[in-house]
DNA sequence: ACCTGAACACCGTTCAAGT
DNA sequence: ACCTGAACACCGTTCAAGT
């Protein structure tokens, strides 16, 4: 894989150094101004260093997505923390996810760009195969807490339903949000919505579709997300709020 | 607006002609393959002309994705004809939005790209108010059959959710489901996610948590899904059939 | 053995020259 | 008045020449 007269970590270390600048040009500008030829200026090294790294731009997007998918990882990690019922550590999971998805409002683009077929066609396999690892690890950190949820007696499902469904169900749901109202900044009609307040109803209707208990009717979830933010998340906050773009409590 | 010697009838035929052109380019490929080059070797005009048309590539995706809300208008259009109660009118909707993303699967994408903030940017403003006047009047049908839903009784929303909201979240989880499942074909994860399946598994547990009656243990909508494709959707069925796609039944 | 950047192909956009 | 395509700038990718 990496050459021999370098070390091993010193190519590693490149790399990264390398994706951590990329993430920056993509967040202060945006991923559509993102070239190669304006990585090559900022950093250190030549193109023909760079495409020992990355076979392309494809490569480079997804390697991006990955370190992305790790962050996310780690908060949600962070969000299961939270003491509380099955029913409260799946918003703490949705409630990270939004905080990230504000911190990092270009980001969320390069993750649903890297979903795509022509992406992942030009990455290298063992990037595809990290990318796969750690979704798959995303899902069964919720599968976990779903299987959690059952066995505590907070959710029944039908036997058709599988866990990766549910699992699905609450994440396409809350993605299909995020991604609309992140996406199209200035839409005369999407101009009332609001980012934590749809990314909850979706969550709560799908949860409350599940019949998971307490329903949102016989608990109090939105001081259940005050706490969530105090307890776990007071930095992230506090970042965003210095960003001008605060979480917006529903 | 459009020159004085070629008539406005002309220059808007041209029009259609290039942005159909493009469409099916980008069907019989794919999105990202798509280049103005492309378009000029394979149409009758050149370069010049073609920005005479469009202010640029920009202009061109949201051209393309103007007909594409117009088509999915019409088909929306023709799910609510069906005669059922208010909820399977909704799933109606949702089935032809679906068979829609199945006929035209890289279209999905254009939509999706258009909704960027960078490509919006990059059009000009009669393009910009056609897309929000026609995603408007797609938000307008569906407020509307809530809004009879409501006055039928079979849903009572909280003082605090506007029919915009309702419309949202039935949207965006359909949309999340869509665009996840359609963007992802070779995931590992998402492998064993069925479109048409976890749609409707989004919908329904959206629906349900809405109480939006009758809920799902109380009625019998895999009939339905069926009866809305046999009366509705024929010939958009065999379409797929014969494109090796067929639509799958929940 | 590794790095460099000139060179090439391709794409988006413009505009001077044509009709 | 309208159309054309050569010309330009920029970007992704490669590879011969350097160290």
């Amino acid at each position: 894989m990496s050459p021999r007269s370098i070390s091993e970590l010193e190519f590693q270390q490149r790399e990264t150094e390398l994706i951590t600048l990329a993430r920056k040009l993509a967040e202060e500008h945006c991923l559509t101004t993102l070239t190669i030829d304006k990585l090559v200026a900022e950093s250190r090294y030549s193109k023909g260093t760079i495409y020992k790294h990355f076979l392309g731009k494809e490569d480079l997007l997804m390697a991006i997505c990955n370190t992305c998918v790790n962050e996310i990882q780690e908060i949600f990690a962070q969000a299961l923390k939270f003491k509380g019922n099955s029913r409260e550590r799946i918003i703490a999971v949705m409630v990270s996810y939004v905080i990230w998805s504000k911190l990092h409002p270009s980001q969320l683009f390069m993750v649903l760009s890297a979903h795509s077929p022509s992406v992942s066609a030009c990455c290298s396999d063992s990037r595809n195969d990290t990318h796969a690892e750690r979704e798959s690890c995303l899902m069964a950190m919720m599968n976990k807490e779903i299987e959690k949820a059952v066995n505590a007696g907070d959710l029944s499902l039908s036997e058709y339903m599988t866990l990766d469904q549910v699992t699905f169900a609450l994440w396409s749901a809350s993605w299909g949000a995020m991604a609309l109202i992140m996406s199209k900044g200035d839409s005369v009609k999407l101009g009332p919505m609001v980012l934590e307040r749809e990314s909850y109803t979706n969550t709560k209707l799908i949860l409350d579709g599940f019949g998971w208990k307490p329903l949102s009717n016989d608990w109090d979830y939105s001081q259940s997300i005050k706490n969530i933010v105090n307890e776990l998340f007071k930095p992230e906050i506090e970042t965003l709020e210095q960003m001008g773009n605060p979480f917006v409590f529903v």
